[in-house]
DNA sequence: ACTAAAAAGTTTGATATCAAATTAAAGGAG
DNA sequence: CTCCTTTAATTTGATATCAAACTTTTTAGT
């Protein structure tokens, strides 16, 4: 017998910590999701509110292929996504007259209104945390979230 | 006209913040959940490899209403996520002889070999992160990223 | 001991997402 | 100019997940 038995699939320290990393952030991830859909009004999903804010954000007229890259989700998710907010009166999608292959996606008045709405819902379900997590420390580590995300973004 | 227009929905700066973190791990957690996906091995998905980890790190003999607890699932969910592990023969689903009501979930041997191949498979979905995020970053922020989780996970 | 309430697991119906195939338009090479 | 490749958007079929209803068993209260 050896002295060390073939013991499978032992991950390194470094790989076993990224493991934990990528299951602490799934774990948060669908947590605050659930938790904020489930207070998001006139249905709204956290993807349909993300999109809202997005545009508040960054400005409207952007495509749908532009905002799938943005979003990393397929095409066919933002077909989706952009139907079921168009369908609420949220949005407003109209071809690109520079590219008959494209649309633009713009903010509506309506849209608007549903996402400070939508907002306003949000912020009791954070009136608590900062007694378990201050801001400080959500301050302190965002930089190095923003660098795995843009990295994980680059390679791939 | 007042001095400081009607803009609703303003949220405070610690508001943004809190914002701004949850959307930083939806997107990281999109990410590598699909890249993960991709690779696994027997069609596994991240959710059914995530429970075969488990049982290898915390043993086996859980019940499905432990697990779909600690894994932040609905039990439907989680009875969905055992009947593809047990039909793919990775985990063994015994009736609880202390509770005619509960059932007690068991990895076999193929489990733990699919499980070792996953992470086989896994690791080189790792390799060129150090480059861009160093393992020393990541021990940096898990502390946080625990503590997040687990005030999510009790106030609820 | 009996009844009501709680807990474990499953089922059902709905939906968000993905991968892959499809259609239409733009761009590039020769 | 023509053909081939790339890009934009949609459609299709599959699946993971959720919420809610349901069945069975256990626990608790009187």
């Amino acid at each position: 017998m050896p002295a060390k038995a073939a013991k499978a699939a032992a991950p390194t320290p470094a790989e076993a910590l990224y493991f934990e990393l990528f299951n602490e952030i799934g774990i948060i991830a669908q947590l605050s999701g659930n938790r904020f859909q489930k207070v998001l009004p006139h249905h709204l999903t956290v993807a349909q509110f993300s999109l809202l804010n997005h545009m508040i954000r960054l400005g409207d007229g952007w495509t749908p292929a532009r905002l799938a890259a943005a979003f990393q989700v397929t095409k066919g998710t933002m077909t989706n996504t952009l139907q079921k907010l168009e369908s609420k009166g949220f949005i407003r999608v109209e071809p690109d007259a520079d590219d008959a292959r494209s649309k633009r996606v713009f903010l509506t008045p309506p849209g608007q209104s549903a996402r400070d709405a939508a907002l306003k819902a949000l912020t009791p379900e954070l009136s608590t945390l900062p007694e378990g997590f201050p801001p400080a420390l959500a301050a302190e580590i965002l930089p190095a979230l923003e660098r795995l995300r843009i990295w994980l973004d680059a390679n791939r």
